[in-house]
DNA sequence: GTTTGATGTGACGCCTATGTTACAGCACCT
DNA sequence: AGGTGCTGTAACATAGGCGTCACATCAAAC
């Protein structure tokens, strides 16, 4: 979901520095010139070389930043970014696609597809590294409007503060993306196996019981302000955030 | 020919399910293993221990899934999985690869010759379900569940939710997709193996006067609203949902 | 009207799904 | 090193639903 998940919220002026950047790119020469270039500018870059790959690095570990080629062998950039927008855990990454190809329909195609900018190769290490930042400070913001509301609930996944009721509640971070995913799917029923899928990322292997005891753990945070009766049990089926009843 | 009721009105929890699985393996006490496994995941694996039969066996039947093993005699699991990819037929069938390599070349190798994921060996069982259910659930259409509605009945599978004339009712598992069935097939008569068939699945052992407790169950569920019945007996035959009379 | 098989109905024990608690392993911080 | 907060899992507790039976009632055939 949102990096500030994994890490604590820092100041917005900054926000862009030291950033966790996962770059899709399968030309190894590039991939390296772009890697040395984000070290420099005080990045952690990850590398991955196709989708498959980039998929399997957002599973670890949610990055801030996501460069995608267009090109990929096997899975295209575009099905990449429709892979990382389609799974509620990494909907809000930013992504920014590196494309050869400078026409209009492509550009279109590329953002339609869920890229938050783009950049036509060859592009200057400046002109990357503008972008990177822009990215990157528009998305601080952003998640501070972020703020989901929900009945008498309320999340703010920039500053990963919630409150019910009006007063503060205090939420582990997995309570944390398990609430945020209900109040973004209110009223539906999800399975145990869809919640791991959606909140912890697919094929971890992680039993289905933990989602029963995060449950738990979440009415207990929701308790002490009464609304811990929203999130009800569908024996036989699962979990459902609902505002009826 | 019954009309099938594939798509359960519960979340698609289940839908990994009961999935035939070609296994492609040489080594028979591997093969066994896997096959013993599936079996128990309640899954129908099919066996072949080499590309050929493997082959000969999709063109039997279409398999749900595939897991082929890296080194086969005859033919490379590689060229298996390339010819599965070549033909039209079964393009789109899911693959995992199980090796015993796990250098990074092979796996992009794997990936690159078209199978959706890979396991290197020694793998876990617990793994191997895990990543059978992922490709599985990939490649699930996505369920469109729609609201049914039938006379002043209405089912939504997607919150779990029933009404009748506007009111709540409170459904059971069972009765839920026991009131799911007759909704989705109004107006016709059903014995009661037929509806244990396609409500309680074609393979259990259920005495049949199971189904009279049950729609007794569901009517009076129903009468509060009035609409009890909606759902008549046809002596000598079995039940029937109506809106006639 | 009686017979006879089919269906309605209420109760009961079992089993599974879920709730709940405890614990051991980790990562992080000091 | 030690402490702290969080996680995933196991183990136990509980509840709710399920399948079955026994008996009541009903409907058709004679």
């Amino acid at each position: 979901m949102e990096p500030s998940y994994t890490s604590p919220p820092t100041p917005p002026t900054e926000a862009y520095l030291g950033a966790n950047i996962l770059v899709v790119e399968d030309e190894s020469a590039i991939q390296e010139l772009i890697a040395l270039n984000l070290q420099q500018a005080g990045h952690e870059p990850k590398l991955a070389s196709d989708g498959a790959e980039a998929l399997e690095s957002v599973r670890e570990s949610l990055p801030d930043l996501v460069l995608v080629d267009w090109m990929l062998p096997t899975m295209s950039g575009i099905d990449l970014v429709k892979r990382l927008r389609a799974n509620e855990r990494t909907r809000t990454v930013p992504i920014i696609m590196l494309t050869a190809r400078a026409d209009e329909s492509d550009k279109l195609l590329g953002l339609e597809s869920g890229a938050d900018d783009y950049i036509t190769k060859p592009f200057s290490i400046k002109e990357l590294n503008a972008r990177i930042k822009a990215v990157l400070r528009r998305r601080a913001p952003q998640m501070t409007e972020d703020r989901v509301v929900f009945k008498a609930l309320s999340l703010d996944p920039g500053t990963h503060r919630a409150s019910a009721n009006g007063q503060e509640i205090d939420l582990g971070p997995t309570e944390f993306k398990l609430l945020h995913f209900f109040m973004t799917h209110p009223e539906r029923v999800y399975s145990r196996t869809q919640i791991l899928d959606q909140v912890w990322g697919d094929h971890v292997f992680i039993e289905e019981r933990t989602v029963d005891v995060h449950i738990r753990r979440l009415r207990s945070a929701l308790e002490p302000s009464n609304t811990d009766h929203l999130l009800q049990t569908v024996r036989g089926s699962g979990y459902r955030l609902t505002a009826i009843a």
